[in-house]
DNA sequence: TTGTACGCGTTATCAG
DNA sequence: CTGATAACGCGTACAA
C-alpha cells in the first residue's frame, strides 16, 4: 500500500503538499499539482480508507443485518438497499442471524464500535419471541436505526414496513366479492412474527365481515408440510380458495391442489405472498401478493442516509410500502 | 463514543494504564484493573476498531463480490461464507455486481484501499464475456483473492470450483443407463458462462459416447422461456428425458410436461440444478444436481483465512468441490 | 505556494 | 506497577 509519506518522499515535498495536490487545492501550484498527481497515478495510489474514517469519524458503510438471504425476499431487500448506497457512495457490510438472538446481538456487538455509520435491520424470528430487546435500546443511543419488516414497536427509530393487514384484507375480499369463493383457506407458516400476526388478522376480517367460516393452517417447521396441505384439502372438499402468507406455501398449495386433480382457477382460486421468481416456476403462473422487496430496500437506505446527512434527530416515523396483488394464472380474472 | 481518554480522565490515570488493564496486562496492579474494567463495564466502553485497524493494519474483514443475491446458489454460498467468517471473529462486507462489468471493478476500487483483508469472488458475467481482467490483476498483487464458481483461469489465486463437467456428464449416463433414455434434452441459459459450458460438454460426452443424438435448447433471457420449452417439447415427441443446468429451468420443464399431459418420471425423466429450496415448489419433487453452494461457501473462506493468517504465498490450487445427485421424484428410482 | 504541527483512538516501547 | 511518547495514514489550521 503506498502511503502519501512515500509519494512526498519520492517527490521531495512535504505530506501535505501531497494531500492538498491530491485533493486539487488551490494552494498548490499547478507544476506540482501535475507531478503530484502522475505519480500517484503510477504507483496506484489510493487514500487509505481506514485512515480517512478515522480521522473523519465516519466511515461510509452501513451495518444490515438480516434473518437471511436465502428467503428470497430478504434477498431482494438487500439488493434494493445496495442500489441506493451504491448511488451514495456508501458500503454495506451484512450481517446474518439466522432467526438467533444471540448472532443478533452478536452482530450488534461487532459493528457497534464504530465500524457502520448506522443500521438497517430486520428483527429476528427468534428476537421478537423472546422479546429481549436490550441491544437494540444500547445501539439506538449511539446510531441511527432503521428497521423493516420485521419491527420492535418499543424500539424509537424509523421503520418501513408492508401494509400487512390491508394487503392481505384486500386480497381475501377479493376472493370473496370478485370470484365469489365462500370457502377460502389460509396458509401460514410464519403465525410467531408480527408480520405474520398482521397477515392473519386481515384475513380474518375479510372473511368474517362476509359472516364466513375462516379456515387456517399452521406449518412450524413440517416435516413434510406439502403432505399436510394436500390431507387437509382431502379432509375438505368445500375449500374454493387458498391464500398463502409466506414465499413458498403457495406453490405447494397449487402443486397439492393439481395432485388431488382439480383445475386452478376454475375450481379453486390461489394467492399467494410473492417474489419476482415465482411465476417462473409455477404452473399456471402464481396469482401474488408482491412485497416488493427491492422499494423497501430502496426506501430503508434512503431514510438511513437522510438522517446521517441532516444529523438531527428528525421526527420519527414509520414508512409503508404499499404491496401489489399482482394477478395472474392462478385467479379467474387474471 | 467512550474513548480510552476519557476513561483515564474519569479515573485520573493514564491512558496507556487503561489500554493495559482492559488487555489484562501483567503490568498493571490488580486494584486499578478492577476500576479500569468496572468503570469500562458501567459506561459500555468499547475499543473503536477503525483505531485498531489504522494500527494493526489488518482489518478482519472480507470483501465478498458476486454477481447478485438473488440466485439462491450465491445466497448459499454467501450462508456458508458467513458461517466460518463468524468462527474465525471475521466480517465481510458483500458488494453486488450485478453482473457488471463496471461495476465489479468499482467495488474492487473501493474495498482495495485498505478497507478490507482479503477479497472472495464469483466473477460477473460481463466480465467473462469482456474478459477484462485487469482489475484482477491489480487487485491480486495487494490482496489475496479466491474465487469460486465462475473463475478466471489467467489470474494466479485460490479457486473452489464445482466439477461441473463430471457432474453432468455422469447425471447424463446415469439417465443412458439405469433409466434407459435414449432422447434426451439439455436446457440450458447461461451458455456464456464458463461453468455453462463445462456443463454443456459433459452432457455431450455422455450423449456421445452412446452414440445418441444431442438436444439443446439456449435460452438467452427470452421473453417467456416456459413457451419456448413448450414448443419444444411438442414438436420433440421422442424426447424421454430432461436435463437443465441451471436452478430455475429444471422446474420450468417439469410444469411444461406436465402440461402436455405426460409423467413425470414415467413417460420423461427430469434433472434439475438445484438448491435446497426445488423440492418444496415441485411436484413429484425434482431430482437435482446438488452444487453444495454452503460447502463451497465454507471452503473459501477457510483458504482465504488460512492463507492471510501464513502470510507467505502458499501455492495456489484450485480445489473441487463435489456436487452430489440428489434423486428424487421426477426419476424413476428414486 | 509550500511546510509544520496536531489530532482521530489505539497499542507498543521505553522510561520512571 | 504506572506514565509519557511515538506511530499507524490522513487532513487541515496555521505558520512561513
Amino acid at each position: 500500500m503506498v502511503t502519501l509519506k512515500e509519494l512526498a518522499k519520492l517527490l521531495n515535498v512535504s505530506v501535505s503538499t501531497v494531500s492538498k495536490a491530491l485533493s486539487d487545492s488551490n494552494e498548490i501550484g499547478e507544476a506540482t499539482k501535475k507531478r503530484v498527481t502522475e505519480l500517484a497515478k503510477e504507483l496506484n495510489y489510493k487514500p487509505n480508507r481506514i485512515a480517512q474514517q478515522l480521522k473523519s469519524s465516519q466511515t461510509k458503510v452501513i451495518g444490515v443485518v438480516v434473518p437471511s438471504l436465502m428467503n428470497p425476499f430478504f434477498a431482494e431487500v438487500v439488493h434494493g438497499i445496495e442500489k441506493t448506497l451504491e448511488e451514495q457512495n456508501y458500503d454495506m457490510t451484512i450481517c446474518i442471524s439466522n432467526e438467533s438472538l444471540e448472532k443478533e446481538k452478536r452482530s450488534f456487538d461487532l459493528l457497534s464500535s464504530g465500524s457502520v455509520d448506522g443500521f438497517i435491520v430486520a428483527v429476528a424470528r427468534d428476537t421478537q419471541i423472546k422479546y429481549d430487546i436490550k441491544h437494540f435500546e444500547i445501539i439506538s443511543k449511539n446510531a441511527p436505526i432503521v428497521m423493516f419488516d420485521r419491527v420492535l414497536n418499543d424500539i424509537d427509530c424509523n421503520k418501513v414496513v408492508v401494509d400487512d393487514f390491508n394487503t392481505v384484507f384486500e386480497a381475501t375480499r377479493y376472493l370473496i366479492q370478485k370470484e365469489s369463493r365462500k370457502h377460502i383457506l389460509l396458509i401460514s407458516n410464519i403465525e410467531e412474527l408480527s408480520v405474520g400476526k398482521q397477515r392473519v388478522n386481515g384475513y380474518k376480517k375479510a372473511v368474517e365481515e362476509h359472516y364466513l367460516k375462516t379456515n387456517i393452517i399452521k406449518l412450524d417447521r413440517e416435516e413434510s408440510p406439502d403432505e399436510l396441505i394436500k390431507n387437509y384439502l382431502e379432509a375438505h372438499e368445500e375449500i374454493d380458495a387458498i391464500i398463502s402468507i409466506d414465499h413458498i406455501t403457495g406453490i405447494m398449495a397449487l402443486n397439492s391442489v393439481k395432485a388431488l386433480g382439480k383445475n386452478v382457477p376454475e375450481d379453486i382460486s390461489i394467492i399467494g405472498f410473492g417474489y419476482v421468481d415465482s411465476e417462473y416456476v409455477s404452473s399456471p403462473k402464481l396469482s401474488i401478493i408482491n412485497q416488493k422487496g427491492f422499494e423497501i430496500g430502496k426506501t430503508s437506505a434512503e431514510i438511513l442516509i437522510n438522517q446521517l446527512a441532516s444529523n438531527s434527530k428528525i421526527e420519527v416515523k414509520t414508512m409503508m410500502v404499499k404491496s401489489e396483488l399482482n394477478l395472474k394464472g392462478t385467479t379467474k380474472k387474471a
